[in-house]
DNA sequence: GTGAAAGCGCTAACAT
DNA sequence: ATGTTAGCGCTTTCAC
């Protein structure tokens, strides 16, 4: 009884770096340098050591290691919410670059924008939070664009389009030009618009593209053919049904993110509305399912941004250089389904 | 200069508690009080700390938060990799549940399951590192299935079938039995298998439910008819090219999931096949790209497995019981593309 | 209601 | 080659 409740007491308690020195019959220290790689150790000892950590079934606590030491090998990467494409394809590009490099990987999130205003200021405690563990950070789309810049930092998509960090964007307004031009070129005068979240540089860059587009074009800017959504499927499909249901239909629809492009997609089944034949639609973002609708989109290399971001800070960690510089990512017109003509009407 | 200097060193400086304290003009622990939403402070003392700290920008270091505290309302998931469709339905179950909980998530993954096995132990390493700085950790199909027991852990289609910890899988065996059952019942008496990593229990159960299947129709079980992938589709057309290049070709192909499915899919649009007409071909898993292929799949609820398995662990934690229950997601197989019946050949 | 002091587990000088 | 010691930033008794 007396052992069991000995065993039970052990198998409970954290095994700790002391548990490992007294079994091992040597000091802290020397438990340390092992763990640390250090060279400075008997061949000996070590493998003592070695086989003590094993028994015991020791691991490092990180949190008690990353307040000590200031190389961790640890990047974060925060992100408001982890499920949407745009998120993952983000993801899989930060987890390419991860797997090539020495560092691992802690996504932190919330698991939905919304739940971040909780707590007052949430985006920076994150971010910090983040940090305080990591060498450094790339943060997605921050609701706010100040950081206590103590780690290195480096921002995709950020809100401003000069933030005092380094930063990944796409050439956004670029990106909407040629999309608008293409489409212009084939015809289209009454081209709608769904635009995303006002709040964010990107958004209103596109926007601005749609606009200097028909601009150019010497075509009138109307306000009833731009709307606006979150880049959801659900707002693709309220500001889809808006544009189409309206007296004089657009013969194009132009929307900031695939996402509600699959949104225009569905409302156009709906209606009948076949999509090349009957109606253009070009998106924005090529996220993985809208190569299945055949969708012409305007691609951003979603997840070269995350490999490119996280080159960036893995570079800023190693040279400790803070150097403010800017990674613009070419956008590129994807015509998987090539919208219909209509020039000469 | 000076003071630009002043400045600069600020800065960098990271802010911790006791820059709160002395600027407020109070004590650390008065601090520590407010941060922790302790009642025994005085209004003003309280609102005048809040103020300070939301001046200075401070934000708690995580690191040694978790180092004194127990509730860190933080969990972690552990993954050897976030970038193929398995993880990212997991991902998107976990992330559902983390939304609706107090709980915050950490992703911990080292981006490549190739480099795990860089450090001695890398697994126990990454997921007592998770545990150190979280409430308890959801494990992903680990390489090991030993683990310190010191904090709450559950295990997502874990390699044993009865390890010590709580765990969620599906019903690989009942599921590959329907296909096969489903497979069988449209007269196919040849039907290839293309079998999952053999080191984890999930694909051998799938590979009992190929084998009993056939084994309750009196069909006899073909060496040549079994090949083995690894997850990938890129092993799947190795295997899908084996299996159709076959002089006495399988009519119906049973890939133990979709990604290796989408393999075959290929193989067979190069090999002339049309897949419902000329091979009947059923996958499991039922990711999203299943669905744009028309993939018949059985589906095993990814995303609700990572729902489960989290929602069992914030209940462990939050009644600090460890008890050892296992949950079993039910497969259903997902006709979406019936196969083609050749009974009466 | 608030402060002083003790430590969580670890690493990094500084000793020896 | 190894041990001793001083903290990292925080929470938590225990005093007052």
């Amino acid at each position: 009884m007396e052992q069991s409740r000995e065993i039970m007491d052990q198998e409970r308690r954290t095994i700790t770096i002391r548990d490992v020195a007294k079994t091992a019959g040597v000091s802290v220290s020397t438990v340390s340098r092992v763990l640390n790689g250090r060279v400075d150790v008997a061949r000996d000892t070590k493998n003592h050591i070695l086989t003590v950590i094993d028994d015991l079934g020791y691991s490092t606590n990180l949190a008690a290691r990353s307040m000590r030491s200031q190389k961790k090998n640890l990047i974060g990467l925060v992100m408001p919410d982890i499920a949407y494409p745009y998120a993952i394809e983000i993801m899989k590009g930060v987890n390419r670059a991860i797997a090539e490099s020495e560092f691992d990987l802690l996504v932190y999130t919330s698991g939905d924008v919304r739940k971040s205003g909780r707590i007052t200021s949430e985006q920076k405690y994150i971010s910090l939070l983040a940090k305080s563990i990591s060498d450094g950070v790339i943060v997605v789309a921050p609701a706010t664009s100040e950081f206590n810049i103590d780690k290195p930092l480096v921002s995709i998509d950020p809100v401003m389009s000069n933030p005092n960090y380094p930063a990944v964007h796409a050439t956004n307004y670029q990106g909407a030009l040629e999309a608008m031009e293409y489409l212009i070129g084939l015809g289209h005068r009454r081209i709608g618009f769904i635009g995303g979240r006002v709040e964010l540089e990107s958004a209103n860059r596109r926007l601005m593209g749609y606009r200097d587009a028909l601009k150019q074009a010497g075509l009138p800017i109307e306000d009833e053919l731009i709307t606006s959504g979150d880049f959801t499927t659900e707002t693709g499909i309220l500001c889809g049904r808006a544009l189409l249901s309206l007296n004089d239909r657009p013969t194009a629809i132009f929307a900031s993110n695939d996402q509600m492009a699959m949104g225009v997609y569905q409302v156009a089944e709906e209606l009948g509305l076949r999509i090349p034949d009957d109606l253009s639609l070009v998106g924005f973002d090529n996220i993985p399912e809208s190569k299945y609708l055949g969708l012409t989109t305007v691609d951003q290399f979603i997840s070269e941004m995350g490999y490119a971001a996280t080159q960036m800070l893995i570079k800023v960690i190693n040279e400790e250089s803070f150097e403010n510089q800017t990674f613009r990512m070419q956008t590129k017109l994807v015509i998987r389904n090539s919208c219909r003509s209509i020039a000469g009407n």
